[in-house]
DNA sequence: GAAAATTGGATGCGTTTGTAACTGTTTTGA
DNA sequence: TCAAAACAGTTACAAACGCATCCAATTTTC
């Protein structure tokens, strides 16, 4: 027989994940939009470009598992406020690489460290055991 | 001095949410979507009536953390389809109580079952103690 | 008891998003 | 070698969203 136990929608993993997300997302948010007026997907294609070097927008949506509309468009953005500049390839003239400018480099180490810092104060409430299995967790239900 | 730990954007809990989220309610979303033509306001609406039983708008909202334009469209789009009726509260005139119709119980309750099936596949993965840990750091990252 | 404030809910508007179609470039293969 | 397929990236369009505003009903307050 199936388990009688009442199931509420807290119980629900991927509404519990909503929340949390959308929570946690939040709370982030100011940093990147109040301070550079950034959109979320504007923040992922900066860190990308800050953390792993410059890229094409194709990398950065198959690393960043964007779709390629909103790199698109998320680029624009960036390049219109100065944060990245485009640079064609020789190789391959479909392609463009994407480089943050001075101020983009500036603005990314400021989160870059911004985001360390508020998650270190997000996980910080839980254990050490907690935190690794809220990883591991996360990471296998994100399929990554 | 600050831990000089590479830190990847796969470590950033906010993201970490969001991909797990986005991952597993794509998931469910073929359920409500495909068979219902539903969206994911309306589900949880449904979810909200079916088993809670008939409520105000305003009651979804403060339950289910959505914004009253959010709910007040999905109920639109459920009434229109036949999966729920308002009816006028005497006693205020400006309430209005929303029970599910037969074809809306119906639909909960086949949607119910998805929903338990899917999380228990889901969390079939883990470990009694890591659903646990899980549970318990998502709630409270979501600040329930 | 009437004006003002509050409330539940709907709607208009601008922004963000996803889907599909499009442009221009490179690769393929007959 | 050249037409077709594949590919990077952009754009047009429609759906969905949040915010502010609006409307009607109800409380509050003086």
């Amino acid at each position: 027989m199936t388990e009688p136990e009442p199931f509420d929608l807290r119980d629900f993993t991927p509404y519990l994940l909503n929340l949390a997300a959308e929570q946690s997302s939040l709370t982030f948010q100011s940093y990147y939009k109040d301070r550079y007026g950034m959109l979320r997907t504007e923040w992922r294609v900066v860190f990308h470009l800050g953390r792993y070097g410059p890229m094409t927008a194709k990398e950065i949506c198959s690393r960043a598992r964007l779709h390629k509309t909103k790199v698109s468009r998320a680029v624009s953005a960036l390049e219109k406020n100065r944060f990245l500049v485009k640079s064609a390839l020789e190789q391959d003239r479909r392609l463009e690489l994407l480089k943050l400018t001075k101020t983009g480099k500036s603005a990314f180490a400021d989160l870059y460290d911004a985001a360390r810092r508020f998650d270190a104060e997000l996980v910080g409430q839980f254990t050490e055991n907690e935190r690794e299995v809220l990883h591991r967790c996360l990471t296998r239900i994100a399929g990554l």
